[in-house]
DNA sequence: ACTCTAACGCAACACGAGTCGCGTTAGGAG
DNA sequence: CTCCTAACGCGACTCGTGTTGCGTTAGAGT
């Protein structure tokens, strides 16, 4: 009898997650406070305090949380098809102004806390190796040399994405993300990976 | 007679700058306060905060300030052996347990305020549009098709480097750096940018 | 050399995030 | 059904960040 996941404890779990969720899509991670989050979940403010300790820990939580559901990977016949809506989603998420909150706040969350940067390590390689299978049937297919690892062309593909974003700070439309897409694969077709 | 940009105001700018880098290799930026600075710098507090306001300002004010000093474009006769000397100082620079802190937290400090913001996109924007020599030289040299964007070129050699140190959270070792060098030759070779 | 004022130093203050002690509630065990 | 305790609610408290008012200093103009 040393914990009690049932009932009273998953329930404000669950609440305070979604009030996360809520919180940063509406202030971003910036305007996101421990209290509004307890007082949108209707929670005192020590039990989140408590439980989880500051908001980096309570949007690591999350991300865990988000993992167990599944994500759907494209299937569109040819790896080309496949990685540019893989990057289209990247670019699509980027350019919802309330979508887009949340990925930022996991990054900048996970230049705060360990906590948050392990969630933000699993959460991407989870992502990554489910998007990867994408590469695998294009290997099994013959469309590319069985040589390349399936995730790094994963990775090559959204990482322009990403660099824009969160470096250069430019906009990234579905025409970048086409792009990034077919020069991730010059370089898989190059046998580089 | 609106400002006095001479004398005292330009002593105590220097100090408080150098201080803010001192501090943030120190500490990191989430170590890095406005006191400290201030101490460190020589300076009460409230000079500080009347003249910045914020930790983040105070590194978009250094971010500025460092663009003043120029960079040295490798040129080692090839844009492959450019490219990869170029992507070698980013892995070099991330590399170094102190040195890495300061690219941190230009973009952490990006992720709370447009003031950082700005800074951020136009100190990368500068360096991108320097480094580039190496792809006009390239292209002079006929090593390029002369369709490709520069600058383009730069940013998609940078980016899985930055991916891996903001997102996936992988280490960024001289090989890495090489092969993203090569994946975007690779690219840029094929036409695509 | 004299004046004027922008910028700085200083101390006291206001405010909000985070903590602590204690009483209360709910849910698992027998 | 009853007991027991982990988890929650509540209010008071601490403490550090950032602010304000005022006196002082230094440097630019004449």
């Amino acid at each position: 009898m040393t914990s009690r996941p049932g009932g009273r404890s998953a329930r404000v779990r669950e609440a305070v997650l979604e009030a996360v969720h809520a919180e940063l899509t509406e202030h971003g991670y910036a305007g996101m406070t421990v209290e509004n989050v307890a007082e949108r979940a209707g929670v005192h403010k020590t039990t989140v305090y408590r439980r989880w300790g500051t908001v980096d820990v309570l949007i690591a939580d999350a991300l865990d949380h988000s993992r167990e559901t599944g994500w759907p990977v494209p299937d569109t016949g040819t790896v080309e098809g496949d990685l540019i809506a893989i990057a289209t989603e990247v670019a699509d998420t980027f350019a919802d102004p309330e979508r887009r909150l949340v990925p930022i706040a996991i990054v900048a969350a996970a230049l705060q806390s360990t906590r948050a940067l392990d969630a933000k390590g699993r959460f991407y390689a989870a992502r990554h190796a489910e998007a990867a299978q994408v590469v695998t049937r294009a290997v099994a297919r013959g469309e590319l040399p069985p040589q390349n690892d399936p995730v790094e062309l994963v990775r090559l593909t959204c990482a322009p994405l990403y660099h824009r974003i969160f470096i250069t700070g430019e906009p990234v439309d579905r025409a970048t993300a086409a792009l990034a897409a077919l020069a991730a694969l010059a370089a898989a077709r190059a046998g580089l990976l």
